[in-house]
RNA sequence: GGCGGCAUGGCCAAGUGGCUAAGGCAACGGUCUGCAAAACCGUUAUUCCCCGGUUCGAAUCCGGGUGCCGCCUCCA
């Protein structure tokens, strides 16, 4: 079985077959840093950290490279609009950048260059590009002129002619066409600037991903990815400039992922219907958003609400729920070991489930990364173990403990795949916990205390007074759950 | 105006030519429980926006319609 990815640049789905057998290089847009990011960057983030751990789980060695755009009119005036240089402005989103996403467990990039790190690689590449006739200067400026590179629009299946006709372009003077775009700015006093050829300047926003992605990759490799807003004009520039400059094909699989929408809109700044990362940790798990973001298909839409973020609390519950029962009952998940046998139907029905489940998550990946699919395996697997343990209430033989102890290791397995479940159900329960209490303002030892005085009326037989207080409990939204070693309570949160 | 996408049960969401249309959430009934909760079992789409067509056979392909969204300016 191949993996299958669909291609932007043909349409379809396509055979993956890397350049180099068993290697796989990628280039993912990263963010411009100039302000937090919102739960659509952190969509694009994980899908591609999914993309980036399932090519390495099925065997490639993968070489990733994402990049931050630390120089751009957008940081240029939000250092104008706060006093601070732009490049103290990139630094600090930088790094709040790496705060949001290391909670959400996206592991770090083979490299994450800066644009700024490769302003004389930049230059070079548009030298080439005006030797070769594709680009042209004008005054301070460089613009990249797309009459010259028949394949413009192959991407974005547009054509020139289509794209000035409806739409406003911004007529700059000077420009031979109005879709040229700019390779080299000429700055503006007090403006960050590079020496060049062409006088003091910065580069436009393309030329770097050029730049970058051909040091570090070569001038061909295998997939390129970002949010589908940059298939025009961003990546149809890239692959005019860097078709251009080396005469070979540019990437050889296009992956964009769809938008994260409120309401159905677009979440987006000008729309103001944005929801920053660090916002929806103060009411989630970094994981929650996680699983809530890989609950849908990464080309499609998802629509941010908190029912649909409640829907996924409660799912990582129930997984986490599975995890907690099966370590109980084992005594913690030993290594991965051959499956028991045995002549019982039930033992057999389960083990069936976590023997193919490997293979049944990994034909969903393969299919264009369907997490959706994938996950759907994994709920299934959960409810199996569930099941099984259920349906035994007297203590599990040696060989049942066995299966059940593999099958929670495989769920792991999955999952991490996936960049969940990968804490403890404990950290995740007591995480959890304190977060709801945080947010409803109750305090725990009152919880606590209200627990012990219904346990003496249990132990009593009083049940009025242990159902009062349970009442009670429940106005303050703890819930509790009585358990033959004791009593355990929850939090339910405002949304379920 | 140009280009592209989407429409599946109460909600979310897989499935893109052929076994009983995954899975999750919710609801209801049951098992368990002092009663609950959690968990488990069962029930909830003869049907996949509408109308035509192709086919032995379509949610899946083709044509038309309706609705929603996105890109064409910075955008993950």
């Amino acid at each position: 079985m191949t993996i299958r990815i669909y291609n932007t640049m043909s349409g379809q789905k396509e055979a993956f077959e890397p350049l180099e057998p068993g290697r796989v290089h990628m280039y993912v847009c990263g963010i411009t840093a100039y302000d937090f990011c919102h739960v659509g960057h952190a969509r694009s983030a994980i899908v591609f950290d999914v993309i980036y751990r399932y090519l390495q789980y099925r065997g490639f060695e993968v070489v990733c490279v994402r990049n931050f755009t630390d120089v751009d009119d957008k940081i240029i005036k939000r250092g104008q609009e706060e006093g601070a240089n732009p490049q103290a402005i990139a630094e600090q989103y930088i790094e709040a950048f790496y705060e949001d996403m290391d909670q959400l467990g996206v592991v770090r990039p083979d490299y994450e260059p800066r644009a700024t790190q490769f302003i004389q690689e930049m230059i070079e590449l548009i030298e080439i590009l005006i030797e070769k006739g594709y680009a042209y200067q004008v005054d301070g400026d460089v613009y990249f002129a797309v009459e010259k590179f028949s394949g413009y629009g192959k991407l974005s299946k547009r054509k020139l002619d289509d794209m000035i006709a409806g739409a406003r372009v911004a007529v700059e003077a000077g420009k031979r066409h109005p879709m040229d775009f700019a390779l080299w700015k000429a700055s503006k006093p007090g403006e960050p600037a590079w020496p060049s050829p062409w006088g003091e300047g910065r580069p436009g926003w393309h030329i770097e991903c050029s730049a970058m992605s051909s040091k570090y990759l070569g001038s061909t490799f295998d997939i390129h990815g970002g949010g589908k807003d940059l298939i025009f004009p961003h990546h149809e520039n890239e692959i005019a400039q860097s078709e251009a400059a080396f005469g070979k094909s540019f990437a050889r699989y296009w992956v964009h992922n769809g938008f994260v929408n409120v309401n159905q809109e677009k979440m987006s700044k000008s729309l103001g219907n944005f929801f920053t990362i660090r916002e929806v940790y103060e009411r989630y798990q970094p994981e929650v958003l996680r699983l809530f973001l890989l609950s849908s298909h990464y080309r499609s839409p998802v629509d941010f609400s908190p029912e649909s973020m409640a829907e996924a609390e409660r799912g990582l519950e129930r997984f986490y729920h599975t995890i907690e029962q099966v370590s109980e009952l084992v005594g913690g998940l030993p290594r991965a070991e051959q499956l028991p046998t045995s002549k019982d139907p039930e033992f057999n029905s389960l083990r069936e489930k976590i023997d193919t489940i490997l293979t049944r998550f990994q034909d969903d990946m393969d299919d264009d990364f369907n997490t959706a699919a994938a996950l759907g395996q994994l709920f299934d697997l959960s409810r199996a173990l569930n099941r099984f343990q259920d349906n035994r209430p007297g203590k599990p033989t040696p060989e049942e403990k066995k299966l059940l102890a593999q099958g929670g290791l495989r769920l792991r397995e999955c999952a991490k795949v996936l960049g969940l479940l990968e804490r403890s159900p404990e950290e995740f329960f007591r995480e959890h916990r304190r977060m709801s209490l945080e947010m409803l303002d109750i305090d725990q030892e009152a919880v606590e205390g209200l627990i012990a005085e219904r346990a003496q009326a249990r132990k009593e037989k009083n049940w009025a007074r242990a159902d009062e207080i349970r009442n009670k409990l429940a106005e303050m939204s703890i819930v509790v759950e009585d358990k033959p070693e004791g009593t355990r309570w929850r939090v339910k949160t405002p949304s379920e």
